[in-house]
DNA sequence: ACTCGCTTTGACCAAATGGTAAAAACCACG
DNA sequence: CGTGGTTTTTACCATTTGGTCAAAGCGAGT
C-alpha cells in the first residue's frame, strides 16, 4: 500500500513511530508556532529523516491538525467534569485545580493552544464556535443557576471561566516569565498558585450571607 | 552614508518610513511570532519594498527587536504607577483596569509580548530576568507591606500580580476564543470584564474586619 | 540647472524548507 | 529461504526566505 495512514491495522512499529512523531511534533509546534516549526526539527527530534516522516504524515499541516484534534478534547475534559449537581463553591474550585494540574502537567499541549489562538486559530476556529462554545455555554447556564439560587456570589459565568482559563493557563504559557520572576527552578510554585487562586475564588464566589441558601 | 541608522538628525521620511515599518511589524510579529513572520509580508503591510525595508533597519532581528524594547517600557507602565503611599484596595483595582485597558487598546503588542514568552523568551530573557524582576520584586515588596499591615488580606504578592496580568491579557491574546464564545463583535465585553473582574478582586482582597487597619 | 546625499528599485543569491520518486533495506511468515 | 509488503534512505526539486549590490530616481540647496 501507499501511505501507512491508508491502513487500517496499524503495525506495532506504525502506532510507535506515529507516537513518536506526535511527540515530537508537539514539543516543536508548542514552541515556535506553526509556521515557526519546520519538518526537519520536527524530525530531528523524532529520530527519523524528513522523508521517512512523511511517510506516516501526509504533510505538515496534517501532523498539526491530528495535535489539535486530539488535544480539544483532553482540553474540554476538566469542564466537562463540572457537575451541576455538585456544591457550587466546591465545583468551581475543583475545576479550577484540575486546569492549574494540567497546566502543570501539560504546558506544551498548553501552549500549542495558545499559539493557535495568537495566530487567531486559523485551523481550529470551526470548533471554537462548535464544541468548545457549546460546551462553555452549557456549562455557563448551569453556573448562571447557581447564581440565580443564590448559592453563588453574582458573577458572569462566562467572565467567570476565562478568569479560571486566564490565571490557570498563564503558569503554562508564560512560563519563562513565572520562573525568571520566582527564580523557581522546580514546580513548587505550582503548589503556591493553587493556594492563592483557592483563596481568591473562595472569597470571590461565595454569596453574602442570607439569601436563599439552606445550609445542612 | 550606508545606513540610515547610521544618521544622528534623521529625515522626516526616515521618521514616517521607521514608524510605517514597525506598525506593520507588530501586526505581523504579534500574529505569526517571529519566525513565522517574513519579511515580505512586513514590506507589504509597511507599503514598501522589501530591500526598501531592509535599507531602514539591518535585519529582521533589528525590527524585531526594537519593536520589543520599546514595548516593554510601555507594559511596566501601569505596574510601576502602582503608589506605595495610596490606599492598598483602590491601588490594586486601578493598576488592574489600567492593564485591561491595554488589552484593549494594545492587543497586538499584548500578544507580540505573548508571542515572545511562549517561545521561551529567547530575544527578551535578559529583560525579564533585569528590569521586569526588578520592578516586580519592588511592587511585591510594597503589597506585602500592605498585608502585614493589615490592609490587604493575606495574599501573595507575585500571585497576586500573575493573576491579574493573567486575566487581562487573557482578552487580548485569546480574543478570538474570546469572541467566538460571546458572540461579540464589539469591545463590549471589556466592560463586564472589568466588572467581574473588580468585584473578583474587591472581595479577594478585602481584609477580614478588625485587625490592626484603622479607618479615617 | 546642477550637484550631492538620501531613497528606492530590480536583479540576484545562497540557504532553508515542504515535499517527491524510486530504489534499497528490512521484516514477518509460510 | 524466499517472497511480498512495510519501512527507510538517497537523491532530488520548486519555492520561499533573509539578505546583498549596484544602478537609478529624487529633492533640497546653491
Amino acid at each position: 500500500m501507499a501511505r501507512a495512514a491508508t491502513n487500517k491495522t496499524p503495525t506495532r512499529i506504525q502506532k510507535q513511530k506515529t507516537k513518536a512523531i506526535l511527540n515530537a511534533a508537539l514539543e516543536v509546534f508548542s514552541q515556535h508556532g506553526f509556521r515557526g516549526a519546520t519538518l526537519d526539527q520536527i524530525a530531528d527530534a523524532a529520530g527519523l529523516s524528513k522523508p521517512n516522516l512523511l511517510y506516516y504524515f501526509e504533510s505538515k499541516e496534517a501532523i498539526h491538525q491530528m495535535l489539535l484534534a486530539r488535544l480539544l478534547d483532553t482540553w474540554l475534559d476538566p469542564l466537562r467534569q463540572l457537575d451541576p449537581d455538585g456544591e457550587p463553591l466546591r465545583e468551581i474550585r475543583a475545576y479550577m485545580l484540575r486546569k492549574l494540574e494540567m497546566s502543570r502537567d501539560f504546558p506544551r499541549e498548553s501552549r500549542l493552544f495558545a499559539n493557535e489562538m495568537l495566530q487567531g486559530a486559523p485551523r481550529i476556529g470551526g470548533e471554537i464556535n462548535g464544541q468548545l462554545k457549546a460546551l462553555v455555554d452549557e456549562k455557563a447556564k448551569v453556573i448562571r443557576g447557581w447564581v440565580q439560587s443564590g448559592r453563588l456570589a453574582d458573577v458572569d459565568p462566562y467572565h467567570l471561566i476565562f478568569s479560571i482559563w486566564a490565571t490557570t493557563q498563564h503558569y503554562a504559557d508564560f512560563e519563562v516569565q513565572v520562573r525568571g520572576i520566582l527564580g523557581a527552578a522546580e514546580d513548587g510554585h505550582f503548589h503556591d498558585a493553587a493556594h492563592f487562586l483557592t483563596q481568591l475564588y473562595a472569597s470571590g464566589l461565595t454569596p453574602p450571607e442570607g439569601r436563599s441558601g439552606r445550609r445542612s
